[in-house]
DNA sequence: CACTCAACCGACTTATTAAGTAGGAATTAG
DNA sequence: CTAATTCCTACTTAATAAGTCGGTTGAGTG
């Protein structure tokens, strides 16, 4: 469950988009709120944009906010944008062969709970599990 | 689910050792049927011996074993070898906090999961599950 | 219009980690 | 003694991640 700093910065970034009241809100306050390097922060909200998963106004009174209801976008939504598609599993020789399907099996568990996580369940606090049971 | 491409070796040669009949196995054989770099193999099997995790002998017929059992030795016994202890969960400000519960709830999973699978289930191919349900 | 705010943009630099290599020394069997 | 094979530290190279720079463009305001 490896995770770059590139796309945890994404999610606080939405997150607080989420969080937020209606109307834009400038990167600066991203930045500021979430201790995100300024510059860098740019850089990820323009990823964003282009991907739609947000929009933006320049000018004054300027700032981002989420193109769709926040109910709508799943954490996995945004790591895709950020990720791009995770690299496909290989087979292995001889007696290793197994492995893949462990890895197999693990990235799909992992892809459904990420896709179920919306960020509304993470700007209210409210997670859609109580706890996780094992296959 | 990153996995390191040192971590990967390390788990197909420890299989590769699973699934030989009793006795050292060389280097070279490992090497040779998991196509992997004889060199940084070398490290590696070093490393798992010093963690008590395989045994080894040297000269003419020596070579490697498992210290244990296939069915004592988990997958997460070897990553944990390989990759150390994960990084501890930060918090995170403003309203990005839950998205902390969500890495740990993964990173349970995880764990439980690999700390199920053994080398035995690797190299016999059967697998303790047959899907896997969700919370 | 002039001014300011804030997004936009590509290329660039630096830091960190991963991957792999080198050159031998030590041990064991025959 | 010789050949096979592990053992060991340190080094080099490659790849990726993280973060920076210098400016441009567009929107609102007086």
């Amino acid at each position: 469950m490896r995770i770059s700093a590139r796309t945890q910065y994404a999610l606080r970034a939405v997150a607080e988009l989420a969080a937020a009241p209606p109307g834009p809100v400038p990167a600066e306050r991203i930045a500021t709120v979430q201790d995100i390097p300024r510059r860098f922060l740019d850089n990820i909200l323009l990823q964003l944009r282009r991907a739609g998963l947000i929009e933006s106004q320049r000018g004054p009174d300027g700032g981002y906010w989420l193109a769709r209801p926040a109910m709508e976008i799943t954490l996995a939504d945004v790591i895709l944008v950020i990720e791009g598609v995770p690299p496909r599993g290989e087979r292995f020789p001889g007696a290793a062969g197994p492995l893949a399907d462990v890895w197999t099996a693990l990235r799909a568990f992992e892809d459904r709970t990420l896709s179920e996580i919306t960020l509304a369940h993470i700007a209210s606090g409210t997670l859609p599990f109580d706890g996780m049971r094992h296959p």
